[in-house]
DNA sequence: GGCGTTTCCTTGATATTTGAAGCAATGCAC
DNA sequence: GTGCATTGCTTCAAATATCAAGGAAACGCC
């Protein structure tokens, strides 16, 4: 009776996407001597042109904030991102996208979307919705509030 | 025009993984002071009684070779797991569990896969095993060999 | 049987990530 | 206003990961 199916669900979904990452992953550091990391975060700040706190990185990057530190810390080095203190809040600092790092990130993002659209051509565009929907139910759980709606 | 359709799955998928890793990562930490990469490599050891090489590992952990060193040697010195040299080939290495790692790992199994289930309850079983399928349509071509058969 | 290649691991240098602890700024309750 | 809990970040140590280089054993071909 008890099958495990999810588990079997579970592992087959962090096996592919972690064989996806690492391929992904190597191939940004092959092409463009970057990270998935580094591209994650230029991807969230490309969507805010008015910032990011460092905070906000972290949810949206789904990493911790140490680990944001270190990231931004980075990649201002490279000088493709500024960090500036919020005007309305002295303990929070707000991270933007430089003029280098949107180029930077355009080029990383053409190739990018080439990789991930070749590792998913296995799917037809009916096979690629369902899947997104399915994980879409999964997804949900996790965000936040809505306790009793 | 540019709906960015596979794209966007991509990021799905990612953040799905990543949120379930890191939640059922910490909770690992929490409960049994270990961590999801030992638990998986353990995993593989007892799906194994005969043990498993060094690269075999590698191969299924989907990580390096030097990091398998690693962790091999720490779960050696918790008294986990056993390395010999294999018998038929003096480079290799084969791994086993001990039957203190075979307990440890039950043990966290149990939890593990009540973890899993909740994670995965949102979908009802016909969509675990559409979810399932389609992913082992992305997971297919990972798979070694077969050029043009 | 011997030599060049390949395979299997380990090593060592680095990179990345986490979690806990710490610090300064805020906000709330009084 | 003051006191204290909370928030936003940084720091640090430890865990985990990568890659490149190297050593030993096995293999293949002559």
């Amino acid at each position: 009776m008890t099958d495990h199916e999810s588990l079997r669900l579970w592992l087959r979904l962090f096996s592919c996407t972690t064989e996806i990452e690492r391929r992904i992953g190597s191939a940004i550091k092959r092409e463009f001597g970057s990270s998935l990391p580094r591209f994650d975060l230029l991807a969230q700040l490309e969507r805010s042109p008015e910032g990011l706190r460092m905070g906000e990185l972290s949810e949206r990057t789904l990493t911790t904030g140490g680990n944001i530190t270190w990231l931004v810390r980075a990649l201002e080095a490279d000088g493709y991102v500024t960090r500036r203190i919020a005007t309305d809040d002295r303990r929070a600092a707000v991270v933007r996208l430089t003029a280098a790092g949107r180029r930077h990130f355009t080029t990383m993002a053409r190739a990018h979307e080439r990789w991930v659209i070749a590792f998913l051509r296995p799917l037809v565009p009916a096979d690629r919705r369902a899947l997104h929907a399915l994980l879409g139910r999964v997804k949900e759980q996790f965000r936040p509030s809505r306790s009793t709606e």
